[in-house]
DNA sequence: GCTTAAAAGTTTATGCTTGAAATATCTGCC
DNA sequence: GGCAGATATTTCAAGCATAAACTTTTAAGC
């Protein structure tokens, strides 16, 4: 009587999965509130300009205001507002897209690709130095981990649209 | 406390690191967006507002505004707003402390109780539904390797202060 | 050519979030 | 008693985020 087989009859898995999200979001979120506050105290800038500038500093000849919502996985109405900002401090501009009035494209300026990179610089330093006591491979086992956590919300997600 | 070998070269450590937190924030972010889409869509409410549901559900006799700031580390203004909010709606009331005019205890009512209890069973149901396809030993697995990144976090965060 | 639908972007309303300043109260010290 | 400093909370300004409504432009169908 003393060893039953089911486990997990006293703690059912569910529980299990909901402390894996809290631990996750535990992290993400110290480790993001930590990045926001350098950023805010180093540069004068946000996580979400950084984003931005980020997305913009990849990719040559910049990105259409809808496509860096579409890149960035937010709302389209947000953007206006982040790169507006960019554009006040010199560090972005809007170029018309030839042969279509609508669109616009977001370009880092000379100025904004210099800035980034010194904020990426210091970005990477960062992060190394928060996550400097988990050894690499260590760091890589739980990333692979992760990815397929992702992989996996992204398929149920299908599933229920 | 010199390194021995010059390993990673190529690959540097860091960028393994790097990776590691930009997975950490990729996964936390999609499951956040759905909970947040479906907290919204079937309870018209929102991860913040559940969060300091939660937090007062569990305490009996409520908590000051600046412990529930404290615990759930938002700044002190934010909660002001949060609960304003839910006590338009009913679902919390502000009651004095004695002996302390400056302070309040925030408390559920019934009513908000009741509500919460709904939605933390839908909110457990939803992330077993998202995270349904890592295996139970995994997710443990995984919980343990981020409760050891969290806690090296904190540490680091100790020194620089 | 005209109409209708789709696409690109902005605007608006609402809420979350922060840091900083303001208000009120409490506590300890002289 | 009076006052300096700490504590509890709110208010404020700025920015981020979303969904929904709205303009302008483009594309398709007939």
């Amino acid at each position: 009587m003393t060893s039953t087989q089911p486990l997990t009859v006293v703690e059912p898995v569910s529980k299990s999965r909901l402390r894996l999200w809290l631990r996750l979001l535990k992290a993400s979120r110290h480790i993001e509130a930590k990045l926001r506050e350098r950023l805010r105290l180093e540069f004068a800038t946000t996580l979400p300009r950084f984003d931005v500038m980020s997305a913009l500093y990849r990719v040559g000849p910049g990105l259409k205001m809808s496509e860096l919502s579409g890149v960035l996985k937010v709302s389209n109405g947000n953007v206006t507002g982040i790169v507006d900002r960019l554009v006040e401090d010199g560090y972005a501009l809007r170029e018309q897209v030839p042969g279509d009035k609508r669109a616009f494209r977001a370009i880092l300026t000379s100025r904004g690709r210099a800035e980034f990179e010194r904020q990426a610089a210091a970005h990477e330093r960062w992060v190394d130095e928060l996550l400097g006591d988990v050894e690499p491979e260590r760091a890589v086992r739980l990333s692979d981990l992760l990815a397929e956590v992702v992989k996996h919300v992204e398929d149920s997600e299908e599933k229920d649209n």
